[in-house]
RNA sequence: GGACAGGUGGCCGAGUGGUUAAAGGCAGCAGACUGUAAAUCUGCCCGUGCAAGCGUACGCUGGUUCGAAUCCAGCCCUGUCCA
């Protein structure tokens, strides 16, 4: 299987992309003698993509990397529904307007990390609602119905799992892959498109598409999973203190976005360098058979390339300076959270609570009685600590991660 | 519409009248050890308060009781089977 003939192959295969193929010869040949238009679905449930969504939208830059053309589907129509895989519990309603806003602000990330324009390989972004929310539903049953059986749907994993656990799903959530694979046949007719990526979850919906493409169309439509993307201790990926890594600037500042980079596990070094950067795969292997400690160097290394991609060139130099002069020399660096003091001083768990590193007192009474707040490096441990208003700008820390400054109102 | 089972803290899951802010596990936070890693050990893990305490909390509403997550009634929601 690693004979592949084409780049985009090749290039995927040996970043560890994927997982399932639908018909890897068949694509292999496809990508070597001709442009393939490729998709990859986003929800718009939230105004930012989170990690978990960056493996897909590196695919997508590979896609183009490789001489080939991505298209961006946003789920303005299919987010109206909920997708119900890999979920328990139905999903919240959004209102449309929620959805709209969702779109128009994920969008700023696929600017980063991909070439728009009307070239042959320039990335285009479409939203299914355009398609799906002209659908009538007669004309869908008529057209789209008759190629599924209820017998089939019930076998997918989406399906079945809940019924197992006799979780409910209702009629709604049901029709989601329906609609799934209609946005495939419809991007085939309207965009060229070839071929449908995403994560393994993705797989029955993808391969309801491919075969409802063949058989609406007799189109030969392929498929390819990435692998579901877990920390080498096996947690879902994309958590921190805060919640999820999101991609977007407002919803998470740089610097805790690089930091999340700098503190991944030694084991993921070596993939998330492969998956997250434009590195060549000879450095990425010199990089991650670094012993002992030094393999530090190549966190910071993959810290500062994924945060330039996502976040631009300037957001990782700082966030860089900053977590140095920070951890390095103790001292506070410029992306640090600021917590202003009043003229008066606060006490030391105001000041935890109001820079953020304590969503209560009492968790930062807390964290104080276990020794974990520090003043310039010292610990305090007497909850009634008063910090002055006037004594100049100090560092305030909760753990050995958290930093921030307090710093008086000139 | 009927019969049965169920709805507990971020999640899973014990708990059938008081000693239950609610066992245990997961996730999370902090400390020790380290390399801003992993593993391990320790402590913490609803809010408020220095504290005694107070306020909230076991689907919702009402009731029984000195006292209810636990008993009763009605309602809402979910599952299984039946119509």
């Amino acid at each position: 299987m690693t004979n592949y003939k084409s780049s985009l192959l090749r290039l995927l295969d040996e970043r560890g992309y994927i997982h399932q193929q639908t018909d890897a010869t068949g694509l292999d040949a496809l990508a070597a003698t001709q442009v393939v238009p490729g998709y990859i679905g986003f929800d718009a449930t939230a105004p930012s993509l989170h990690i978990g969504n960056l493996v897909s939208i590196m695919l997508l830059r590979r896609l183009q990397q490789a001489g080939h053309k991505p298209i961006v589907l946003m789920g303005g129509g299919t987010t109206r529904i909920g997708d119900p895989t890999g979920r328990d519990e139905s999903r919240k309603m959004l209102s449309d307007e929620t959805i709209e806003a969702n779109i128009a602000s994920i969008r700023t990330i696929f600017a980063r990390l991909l070439k728009f324009g009307d070239g042959p390989t320039d990335a285009v972004i479409v939203n299914n609602h355009d398609w799906l929310g002209k659908l009538g539903y007669i004309e869908l049953l008529q057209q789209v119905g008759t190629h599924f059986t209820v017998n089939r749907m019930l076998s997918f994993d989406s399906v079945k799992l809940r019924l197992e656990r006799e979780q409910p799903m209702t009629f709604l959530e049901f029709n989601y892959m329906i609609l799934q694979g209609y946005d495939f046949r419809h991007l085939s007719q309207t965009a060229g498109a070839r071929l449908q990526m995403g994560g393994s979850d993705q797989w029955g919906n993808i391969i309801n598409g491919v075969e409802l493409g063949r058989r609406m169309d007799g189109a030969e439509l392929f498929g390819v999973t990435t692998p579901l993307l877990t920390t080498a201790d096996g947690a879902k990926m994309g958590k921190t203190a805060a919640g999820a890594v999101w991609l977007n600037e407002d919803s998470l500042p740089a610097y805790d976005f690089w930091q999340f980079w700098r503190n991944c596990d030694d084991r993921d070094v070596g993939k998330f360098l492969r998956l997250f950067t434009d590195l060549p795969m000879a450095e990425i292997a010199r990089l991650e058979t670094l012993p002992g400690s030094e393999i530090n160097a190549a966190k910071v290394v993959l810290a500062n390339e994924v945060t330039r991609l996502c976040r631009g060139d300037e957001a990782a130099t700082t966030a860089e300076a900053t977590a140095a002069t920070t951890f390095a020399e103790g001292g506070v660096g410029a992306d640090l959270p600021v917590f202003t003091l009043p003229a008066a001083g606060v006490s030391i768990l105001d000041a935890l609570v109001g820079i953020g590193f304590a969503a209560s007192r009492g968790e930062a009474k807390r964290l104080v009685a276990g020794g974990g707040a520090k003043i310039d490096g010292a610990a305090i441990s007497d909850e009634g600590y008063h910090v002055p208003g006037n004594a100049g700008e100090s560092r305030i820390s909760a753990g050995k991660k958290k930093h921030g400054v307090l710093r008086p109102a000139s």
